[in-house]
DNA sequence: CCTCTGCTCAGAGGA
C-alpha cells in the first residue's frame, strides 16, 4: 500500500515536472529518500533501497503511457467511442493537459466526498464531443479492471460534476503496464451505486433505536446482513469489527439471518471473548453512537454548505466574502501559504484563531471545500492560512469563505480503542481482565526485588523532597504488577509527584510512556522534568507543543538534525526511555515497534474510558493520576451520560481500593478555603502541608488607604466592602437576594449582569488595594457570563485578570478567586452545570488565599450540593447579605 | 440547555 501511495506521488508530481526518464528517476529518489514517508517505512521495517527498486520498476510504464496518450497521434478514422471495459484506443483519445491533482470534492447532493487523483483535459476524436475534462484514477496493483475499480471511477465522474460539466466517462490507468481503460458512466450504473450508498447510509444513521413503549429502551440496531463470502472476508481489515458487532449486537437482537457459512467465521473471530466483554463492547458502541449523533447535530459539518457565510459569521465560525491576495507560497510538500482579504472592509469579529482547522470554499456552491488547512494568523485586515492545496489555479476574482472545521466525527478514536481492546492479543487480554472483569491488581512483596542495587542511593535522594503520601505513592507504583491509581486532591502537587515518579522509574532503568489528554497537560510535566537529568522524546505537532519543550519534540529534532535516513530515525525513536505524547497520539508509528515498562496517564479522571485505554496497550503496567471528585469526561449526549459514558477509567478502577493511593497533603489553599471542600467532598482527609500554607493570606499593600477613602465617603457600602476585602477573611459569599440580581437567558446562554458588575467592582477595588492583576482569577460556570464580565473590563488596563470557566480552571490556581454563580430566578429553574458537585468542588479549590463568591442564596439553595455549602457558610458566619442596590452607588 | 480537546485524511493494494 505504501509503495502505491509513493507511486501516486511520483506520477502526480510528474504531471507538472514532466515524464522524462531523468525527471522520473529523480522524483522516485526524492520520494524514497525524502522525509515524507520515512515514518511509514520505519513502521513497516522497510529498507529504502528495496523500496526505490520497487518503484523504479514502474517508471518505464509511466513513459510508455505518455508516449501512447500524450503525443498527438495521426488521426485515423474514429471507431471506438467510449465503449465499456476496453483498453482505450490511443488514436481515439489523447490527454492534452493535466489540470489538477488530488482535487478535493464534497458532494452533498450525492452524499459523497473524495479526492481525484488527476484531473485531465482529454481530446476525443469524435465530431460531437471534442474536448472533455475527465477524472483519471491511478492504480498500481494488478490490472484487474474490476467492478470495484470501475465503480470508483464512476463515482469520480459524479464528484467531477460538482465542479464542471458531466464528463460522461472517466479514465482508469494501471501503472504496472501503462494500460488505460475508459470507464463510461452510464445512468443505470450511477443509479445502482447511489442506491448502495444510500442503503449503507440509512443503516449507519439509524444505528440507534429508541423504543417508545414506555420502557425507554435504547439499543443498537442491526446492520445490513452479512455477505456470505468467506474469501472476501478472509483479508478484510474490518473482519474483527464485523464479527464483534454481529455477535454482541445483531445476535443479541435476534437478527433474522446470518449466512450459515459466516456463523463459524464469526465464532472463530470472537471465541476468545467472554459474555462480559461482548456486553462492554455493545454498551460502548451504543454510547459512542449516541454521542456522535449528538455532536453531529450540534456542530455538524453540514453547516458549511447549509448556511450562508453571513449566517455562519454570526456565530464567529466563518469568515466570508474574501479574496485571495499575493501569490501562493509553497512552504513544503502539501503546505501552501495563502493570504485572504475581505472584499471590502476589515475582517469581522470571529472565533477563528491561530492553529484552528479550516475548510476553504468558494462562495459559489460549486467550489465547496476546495482545500483544508490551518489558520496561521488572523489580523485586522487579513487572514493567512496554510492549506493542503494551492488555490493559485482557481479563476481570479473568486470569492472565498473560511469555515471553522469543528471536530465533527470524533468518535473514531474511541471505537478504535474499543475494537483493539477486543483483539486476541496478550496485552488486550490483560486489559480486558483488569478493566472489564475487574480482576484484582497484584503486587510484588518486597521493594528490593524491583529496585536495582545501584539505583538505591539515587532513588533515596530523589525521594527526599517528597511528603509522606507522595513517598507512599512512589512505593506503590514500584510494587505494582498491574496498575496504581494516584488520587491527586486539589493542590497536592500532582505534577511534582508525576515528575518525581518519572525520575525514579528512569533511575531504575525502566522505560516510561507519559501521556495525558491535552497537549498542555503533557507539557506541564515536561517543563518540570526538563530541569532534571532525564532525557525524553516528545511526540506530536510542533505547533501544539509548548515553546520551551520544542527542542525535545520529534519534528523539531528531525528538522535540526535533518534526519533523512531510516537508520537515523530509528535511532531517534529508540534514543530515550521516556516518551511523552497525548492519549490520542498513540497512532504514531513508534508504538508499532516499542513497548514500555510503565505508562503514566495524567488527568485520567477527565479522560473518556476508551481514549484512556489507548496508550495502555503499549505498557506492562500503568499509573492513572486524577481525582474523580473533580470534573469527569465531557459527554454531550444526555442519554450517553445516563448510560455511564462519563465514567472515566480512573473512576471505574477505583473500586479496587488496594490499587489506590491518595495525595492528601496540599500546598495551595489556606485552611479556611481548604475547609470548604474538606467538609463537602473529602471528609476531612485533606490537610495543609505546613503552618505557612495554612495561614497564608493575600497581600494588599494599599488596603488601609482604600479603607480610609471609603470611610471618608461615608457610604453604606464601605462596611460590607471592607469586610469582603479584608485579607484575614479568606472566604465570603455575597448574597444578592436583596439587590435583587436576576439572571438573563439569551440565545447564546445564561448570564447575570448585576453579578458581573459586582465582579468588576470588587476586582477594581482589589487592584486599587495593590493586588497584581495576574493574582486575580474570575470564574463562572457559563461562557455567556464570561462575555458579559469581559465587556466591563475592556476599558480597564488590567486585562491580565484571567476570566474563565470552571472547567478551564481545573488544574490551575490563583491567589484570589472571584466566583460568580450566575443562576438567580424565581421560577425554580436549575442548570445542569451547577448541579454537578464535582464542578463546584473545582470552583471552590482554585483560590490560594482568598475566595469571594457571588450568588443568590435562595436560588442556590435549590441545588443539593450548594445547599450543603451554604449551610456550612452560614454556620461559620461567612455569608454577607448585600443591601438593595449595592452595585449601583459607588464609583471606583 | 449551553461545560470542550483531541484528531489531517481519503485511499494506498490484496484476493
Amino acid at each position: 500500500m505504501l509503495v502505491g501511495t509513493m507511486l501516486h506521488d511520483v506520477f502526480q508530481k510528474a504531471t507538472t515536472c514532466g515524464f522524462t526518464e531523468a525527471v522520473l528517476q529523480n522524483l522516485a529518489l526524492q520520494t524514497v529518500y525524502g522525509p515524507k514517508y520515512l515514518k511509514e517505512m520505519y513502521q513497516l521495517k522497510l529498507n529504502q533501497a528495496d523500496v526505490l527498486q520497487e518503484i523504479e520498476e514502474y517508471l518505464p510504464s509511466f513513459q510508455k503511457w505518455t508516449s501512447d496518450y500524450m503525443t498527438p497521434a495521426t488521426l485515423t478514422n474514429w471507431t471506438l467511442g467510449l465503449s465499456a471495459g476496453n483498453i482505450t484506443d490511443k488514436r481515439a483519445l489523447q490527454v492534452s493537459e493535466f489540470l489538477d491533482i488530488e482535487e478535493n470534492v464534497w458532494s452533498p447532493r450525492f452524499g459523497l466526498k473524495g479526492k481525484i487523483d488527476v484531473t485531465t483535459k482529454v481530446k476525443i476524436h469524435q465530431k460531437s464531443k471534442g474536448v472533455k475534462i475527465m477524472p483519471l484514477e491511478l492504480k498500481t496493483g494488478k490490472e484487474s479492471n474490476s467492478i470495484e475499480h470501475r465503480s470508483q471511477v464512476i463515482l469520480y465522474t459524479l464528484l467531477s460534476q460538482e465542479r464542471r460539466e458531466d464528463p460522461e466517462a472517466g479514465l482508469l490507468l494501471y501503472l504496472k503496464t501503462g494500460n488505460m481503460y475508459t470507464v463510461p458512466a452510464n445512468r443505470l450504473d450511477k443509479r445502482e451505486l447511489l442506491k448502495i450508498r444510500n442503503e449503507l447510509s440509512f443503516y449507519l444513521t439509524n444505528v440507534v433505536q429508541k423504543s417508545d413503549n414506555g420502557t425507554k429502551e435504547i439499543k443498537l440496531t442491526s446492520l445490513p446482513s452479512l455477505i456470505a463470502d468467506k474469501q472476501a472476508c478472509k483479508f478484510c481489515s474490518q473482519l474483527r469489527n464485523c464479527a464483534l458487532y454481529s455477535r454482541s449486537v445483531e445476535q443479541e437482537n435476534g437478527s433474522p439471518y446470518i449466512p450459515a457459512d459466516m456463523l463459524s467465521v464469526i465464532e472463530k473471530e470472537t471465541a476468545h471473548l467472554k459474555v462480559s466483554h461482548l456486553q462492554y463492547f455493545n454498551l460502548w458502541c451504543l454510547m459512542c453512537s449516541l454521542e456522535a449523533s449528538s455532536k453531529e447535530s450540534k456542530t455538524g459539518r453540514k453547516n458549511i454548505w447549509m448556511l450562508s457565510s453571513e449566517e455562519r459569521e454570526e456565530d464567529g465560525q466563518c469568515v466570508g466574502n474574501l479574496i485571495r491576495i499575493g501569490s501562493v507560497q509553497c512552504v513544503s510538500d502539501g503546505q501552501h501559504l495563502h493570504c485572504f482579504q475581505r472584499r471590502s472592509g476589515d475582517i469581522p469579529a470571529t472565533n477563528l484563531m491561530t492553529g484552528d482547522r479550516v475548510v476553504v470554499s468558494g462562495e459559489e456552491k460549486k467550489f465547496l471545500a476546495l482545500s483544508t488547512g490551518y489558520i496561521k494568523e488572523v489580523n485586522k485586515n487579513d487572514i493567512t492560512c496554510i492549506l493542503d492545496r494551492s488555490l493559485a489555479k482557481i479563476p481570479p476574482g473568486t470569492i472565498f469563505r473560511l469555515d471553522h472545521e469543528e471536530g465533527g466525527s470524533g468518535m473514531q478514536s474511541h471505537l478504535g480503542s474499543l475494537s483493539k481492546l477486543m483483539e486476541n492479543s496478550p496485552s488486550s487480554e490483560k486489559l480486558r481482565d483488569l478493566v472489564i472483569d475487574f480482576k484484582k491488581p497484584s503486587f510484588i512483596q518486597h521493594l528490593s526485588s524491583v529496585l536495582p542495587h545501584d539505583a538505591k542511593d539515587t532513588v533515596a535522594n530523589i525521594l527526599k523532597g517528597l511528603n509522606k503520601p507522595q513517598k507512599q505513592a512512589m512505593k506503590h507504583v514500584l510494587l505494582s504488577k498491574d496498575y496504581t491509581l494516584i488520587v491527586g486532591m486539589p493542590g497536592t502537587g500532582k505534577t511534582t509527584t508525576i515528575c518525581t515518579l518519572v525520575r525514579i522509574l528512569y533511575a531504575c532503568g525502566f522505560s516510561v510512556l507519559l501521556t495525558s489528554y491535552t497537549h498542555s497537560a503533557v507539557d506541564n510535566i515536561l517543563l518540570k522534568l526538563k530541569k532534571f537529568k532525564v532525557g525524553f522524546l516528545r511526540l506530536g505537532r510542533t505547533q501544539k507543543i509548548h515553546p520551551e519543550v520544542h527542542k525535545f519534540g520529534e519534528e523539531e529534532i528531525c528538522k535540526t538534525k535533518s534526519i533523512k535516513s531510516l537508520g537515523a530515525l530509528e535511532e531517534l525513536y529508540n534514543s530515550q526511555p521516556v516518551v511523552a505524547t497525548t492519549c490520542m497520539g498513540v497512532n504514531h508509528p513508534i508504538f508499532t515497534r516499542r513497548r514500555f515498562d510503565f505508562c503514566i496517564v495524567d488527568e485520567a479522571s477527565q479522560i473518556s474510558q476508551a481514549i484512556c485505554l489507548g496508550p495502555l496497550f503499549f505498557a506492562d503496567r500503568f499509573v492513572l493520576v486524577g481525582d474523580h471528585q473533580q470534573l469527569p469526561p465531557l459527554v454531550q449526549s444526555a442519554e450517553a451520560r445516563e448510560l455511564g459514558m462519563s465514567e472515566s477509567l480512573f473512576k471505574r478502577l477505583e473500586r479496587n481500593q488496594d490499587a489506590v493511593v491518595q495525595l492528601t497533603v496540599q500546598y495551595r489553599m489556606n485552611s479556611k478555603i481548604m475547609a470548604l471542600s474538606n467538609k463537602l467532598v473529602y471528609e476531612g482527609r485533606l490537610e495543609c502541608a505546613s503552618e505557612r500554607v495554612s495561614s497564608a493570606i493575600v497581600q494588599l499593600p494599599h488596603f488601609k488607604s482604600l479603607q480610609l477613602e471609603l470611610e471618608f465617603k461615608g457610604s453604606i457600602e464601605s462596611v460590607w466592602v471592607k469586610d469582603v476585602l479584608e485579607p484575614s477573611n479568606p472566604v465570603c459569599l455575597l448574597n444578592t437576594e436583596k439587590i435583587p440580581a436576576l439572571e438573563t437567558e439569551e440565545k447564546c446562554g445564561i448570564s447575570n449582569r448585576i453579578e458581573a458588575k459586582l465582579v468588576f467592582l470588587l476586582t477594581s477595588l482589589l487592584l486599587k488595594a495593590g493586588c497584581k492583576p495576574s493574582d486575580i482569577g474570575i470564574i463562572a460556570p457559563y461562557r455567556q457570563q464570561l462575555k458579559v464580565i469581559c465587556s466591563y473590563f475592556t476599558n480597564l488596563s488590567s486585562s491580565a485578570v484571567e476570566i474563565n470557566t470552571v472547567d478551564k480552571y481545573q488544574g490551575r490556581d490563583k491567589s484570589i478567586i472571584i466566583l460568580s454563580f450566575v443562576r438567580s430566578n424565581i421560577n425554580g429553574k436549575l442548570g445542569d452545570l451547577l448541579k454537578d458537585w464535582r464542578r463546584l468542588n473545582v470552583a471552590l479549590t482554585r483560590a490560594k488565599h482568598k475566595l469571594i463568591m457571588i450568588g443568590c442564596v435562595p436560588t442556590l439553595c435549590r441545588f443539593d450540593s450548594l445547599e450543603k455549602l451554604i449551610c456550612y457558610l452560614r454556620s461559620e458566619n461567612l455569608i454577607c447579605n448585600l443591601p438593595p442596590g449595592a452595585h449601583e452607588h459607588f464609583t471606583v
